[in-house]
RNA sequence: GGGCGGUUAGCUCAGUUGGUUAGAGCGCCUCCCUUACAAGGAGGAGGUCACAGGUUCGAGUCCUGUACCGCCCA
């Protein structure tokens, strides 16, 4: 790497793309650099005081393995967003760090001591802390090292975890004050609990599956004699029935209400109840009411005050209130219990039914209601708010269409559960006095009773959802609750860039965390992506054996691939189905530019000086011209898209630029100037070569870093690395050398076709006439390249306005101009006949089309001017080369006979 | 039940204020190892843009409905 700011010495590049040779040890130099940091910026004078600061805190992914190609894009995408931005001289800061993630580490951590025969019950709570913290550690430097090989260009510096103690402090303040405020309570509730985890879970934490399971239709007993037809798809939860409900209206029922009925097996005597919940049309019309075991029940049971039994364990299993299946799991129960049912002649029958069923979203269990005593955020004060952010534009979401699915949660949303019956995690900062039983919140831990003083206090047990602690991520990475001055000046944030799958776990309650505790939005745009599939649309996981490692393809193809593939690969909202090829096929794109830019420094002088402003010297060719106005156009495009968040297509407009226009064609036309003996043209088309090339290099940087950047530090460059140059404003237009140049290309394009259709060798130089008509000076202007190109016979190519038209000659026309090929013993005249008038044909339909619709007074009149326009000149040159074709024809026909 | 997204070439997908003859990658066919690149070059085949209506001078694009696939919420 070079420390001169200007260097001008003439480099090469290796023969063959090998990005392995390169990534890492450029990332290395960037980072050791201090490139990524806000703090470089400021002093080197790299950014704007005028422009707001742009900043991005990473959503930290859970401390649990390894990055997979979900994090992949996000890391592609936000390290987009910064180099974009950074080269645009805003203020720069993207805060990387990583989430202790609650259950899914302490699930993966009891998996690992199970291998040990252990429980982290064997281990006792401090213990298995330990034994957490060991796996956090190695797998944060996994997480880590993955993240430099995607080339993130984040500030290390400023790194955090969730559980780290800035962060702990921020998670405390936040408790206490909602506590303080009345919004956080303790409370004995119905909640989601997952038996396995042994925790209860927030209701997004459920999962629900369509299951086939089914309906069991029995008889409830009434004591007075007789029975209700009842229906039920959880026999167990009979034994904890306290009553049985009908519909106020249902004749069939309703003269049994305000009678007894019998709890099955148990024999505990019941109510029969009217209750308007209750769906006459669903199996029986007749419900079973469990309050302590289904939500639906559960506001029955309120409505009613009915009382509520608990009939299970925390594992499961059923306890003393199921009298003689106590004990027993809860889906052997169901089997025990509904065999003695049917031999006690209850049971009336049992039909396959598909339902919906509940499952942990960390361990797939099913999940049961259970009443408990949990903590909880009472959300609709916060909500509010939050809502009113989205609503008057305050926060942006890209893409638009979720903010209707934001609303619709936010409006209907319920408390929050917070508590976790984990070890792992923020434990809750509440105190109990054992003495005279007050309980408070504290930021500090304290040593005593705030209220009696005694010293016999203890701490909750339990700690707090994950998603409470990210909630606080934005500001909390910058140094909340201090008055950090990372704070004053990043907060709030610029980007929250992340997949629409946590938008209610995690951005949503970052609004309303974010809002409430600093009174300001986190952030101001929500950019969501999609997931990534594989290339059957089908989820990545383990168990399909479908995954794409994101690092086994960057060992394979390199970085800047995987980072291109994915970014142009996407569109904000909507899932990617990604397959290797596409990735091989970026692959194949940065060793076309790797090769193109080889080309180019190995024509350049020792001693080539950097192109600071665009070439315009009179003595520019069409070609120059066309190539300097097409990136110039690429450039605005670029901006343009970039600026409606359309990376995707952006990054297809660079990659159809330099393959399709600067590779294909300028440099194939350089070669005439470069190879030639004009000292002055070759140096004029090096400086359109080095100027086109670096300005595109900089535009393809945010997506690929690495090979923009090792060819750049190769080309005649100003400033020390292609990340910290200021990001290209586009310049005009030309294009009237758009258009001229089009129509030699589509001329040499046609002569081509015309050559692999009569099956010329490809290397054979052929002779031409040329009736170039009006555009004499544009051929002759164009002279060498068309013999370049279209592989012409220098010495017998004749361009005249008007010519002596060959017999025996294949003719094209494009465009106006017209060239014969007399292939001699090639050309068949009857065939040549059939071609050209098929290529008659397909005009005079074209014209036919035009001026029908020239002719009709609603599209003249309606049209906008300049498409009008368009249809007119369209139409005199499909008129121009249909004559030309039709004389042709005539003169074959005339000469043939 | 409510909401959202998708349906475009054999496959995977672009196509964002409606405007020439709808594009790319991969695959396929023909030819070429031409001194940047065979991870390449030249040429080619391949599409009633799911279906049915409508608005418009003009619809892949806007509206209505239908079908199928997927997702979210209840």
């Amino acid at each position: 790497m070079t420390d001169k700011t200007t260097q001008a010495t003439k480099h090469t590049l290796p023969k063959r793309y090998n990005p392995e040779e390169f990534e890492s040890r450029l990332y290395d130099w960037w980072d050791s650099q201090g490139f990524f940091r806000p703090e470089y910026q400021e002093e080197h004078g790299l950014y704007d005081p005028d422009k707001p600061p742009f900043v991005i805190t990473m959503p930290p992914p859970n401390v649990t393995g390894s990055l997979h190609m979900g994090h992949a894009l996000t890391a592609s995408l936000e390290d987009l967003m910064v180099r974009y931005h950074r080269m645009k001289r805003h203020l720069t800061l993207w805060v990387p760090g990583v989430d202790h993630a609650g259950i899914a580490t302490q699930n993966v951590v009891e998996r690992e001591i199970a291998k040990e025969g252990l429980t982290r019950h064997d281990l006792g709570r401090e213990k298995f802390l330990e034994r957490v913290w060991q796996w956090k550690e190695q797998s944060h430097r996994r997480i880590m090292e993955q993240h430099r090989r995607l080339g993130v260009s984040c500030d290390w510096k400023r790194e955090r975890f969730t559980l780290d103690e800035g962060f702990s402090r921020a998670v405390r303040t936040a408790f206490v004050r909602l506590f303080n405020k009345g919004l956080i309570y303790r409370g004995n509730y119905l909640v989601n609990w997952c038996p396995r985890c042994g925790s209860a879970i927030s209701d997004l934490e459920v999962e629900y599956e369509e299951e086939e399971g089914k309906l069991y239709t029995f008889k409830y007993p009434l004591k007075d004699g007789g029975y209700i037809p009842v229906a039920t798809t959880r026999p167990e939860t009979i034994l904890g029935d306290t009553a049985v409900a009908v519909h106020p209206e249902d004749e069939r029922y309703k003269h049994l209400v305000g009678k007894t009925a019998l709890v099955p097996m148990l024999n505990r005597e019941i109510p029969v109840i009217a209750d308007e919940a209750v769906d006459k049309e669903f199996g029986t019309g007749a419900l079973k009411v469990t309050p302590g075991h289904d939500p639906v029940d559960y506001e029955i049971g309120q409505r009613h005050n009915l009382p509520i039994v608990n009939i299970m364990n925390e594992d499961g299993t059923l306890n003393e209130n199921a009298g003689p299946y106590a004990g027993l799991d809860r889906f052997e129960a169901r089997k025990k219990l509904w065999e003695d049912m049917r031999k006690a002649g209850l049971v009336i029958d049992e039909k396959p039914y598909r339902h919906s069923v509940g499952h942990c979203q960390r361990c797939g269990t099913i999940i049961e209601p259970l009443i408990s005593t949990q903590w909880f955020v009472h959300t609709p004060p916060l909500a509010k708010p939050a809502i009113e952010a989205v609503r008057d534009g305050t926060i942006r979401i890209i893409p638009p269409r979720f903010n209707k699915q934001y609303f619709h949660w936010m409006e209907n949303i319920r408390d929050w559960c917070i508590s976790r019956q984990l070890w792992w995690g923020h434990r809750i900062p509440v105190w109990y006095c054992d003495d005279c039983g007050h309980m408070w919140a504290a930021e500090q831990d304290p040593d005593r009773c705030e209220k009696c003083g005694s010293t016999h206090i203890h701490q909750d047990e339990d700690v707090l959802d994950t998603w409470f602690s990210s909630g606080l991520w934005p500001e909390g990475v910058l140094g909340w609750p201090d008055d950090t001055e990372d704070l004053r000046k990043f907060y709030p944030t610029t980007m929250l860039e992340t997949g629409y799958d946590i938008l209610f776990f995690w951005v949503a309650r970052m609004i309303m965390l974010g809002i409430e505790m600093t009174g300001e939005v986190p952030f101001y745009y929500v950019y969501l992506h999609g997931l990534i599939r594989d290339e059957h649309g089908q989820k990545m996981s383990k168990s399909r054996g479908n995954v794409i490692d994101p690092l086994v393809m960057v060992e394979k193809y390199g970085t800047d691939a995987l980072r291109f593939t994915l970014l142009t690969g996407s569109t904000p909202g909507n899932d990617m189905k990604l397959s290797e090829a596409r990735i091989e096929a970026s692959r194949n794109f940065a060793n076309k530019i790797w090769n193109a830019a080889r080309f180019v420094l190995m024509n350049l002088r020792e001693d080539q000086e950097p192109v600071r402003e665009r070439p315009d010297d009179a003595d520019l060719t069409l070609a120059d011209r066309w190539i300097l106005s097409r990136v110039e156009y690429l450039n605005a495009e670029v901006e343009r898209l970039f600026q409606e968040f359309q990376y995707g297509e952006a990054g297809r407009h660079i990659y159809d630029f330099l393959w399709s226009e600067y590779c294909d064609w300028y440099l194939e036309i350089a070669k005439i100037a470069l190879y030639g003996e004009d000292e002055a043209a070759k140096e004029r088309t090096r400086r359109v070569l080095v100027y086109v090339l670096e300005k595109a290099l900089r535009l393809l940087h945010p997506y690929m870093p690495f090979v923009t950047e090792a060819i750049w530090q190769q080309l005649p460059h100003e400033g020390e690395s292609i990340m910290l140059v200021p990001w290209p404003e586009a310049g005009p237009r030309d294009e009237a050398a758009e258009e001229d140049f089009t129509r030699i290309r589509d001329l040499i394009r046609a002569i081509r076709n015309v050559r692999a259709e009569y099956g010329v060798e490809p290397g054979k130089r052929i002779p031409a006439i040329v009736a170039a008509g009006e555009r004499m000076a544009l051929v002759e202007s164009m002279r060498d390249v068309l013999v370049q190109l279209a592989r012409l016979d220098p010495d017998a190519l004749t361009v005249a306005e008007h010519v002596e038209v060959p017999d025996l000659a294949a003719t094209v026309v494009e465009g106006g101009i017209t060239v014969h090929l007399p292939l001699a013993g090639m050309i068949d005249l009857e065939a040549e006949r059939r071609r050209l008038q098929k290529e008659l044909e397909s005009i005079r339909k074209q014209i036919t089309r035009s001026e029908g619709l020239l002719a009709n007074a609603n599209f003249v009149e309606k049209a906008p001017e300049h498409v009008v326009n368009r249809e007119r000149e369209k139409l005199a040159k499909l008129r121009e080369d249909e004559a030309k074709i039709a004389a042709r024809l005539q003169a074959l026909s005339a000469s043939g006979e």
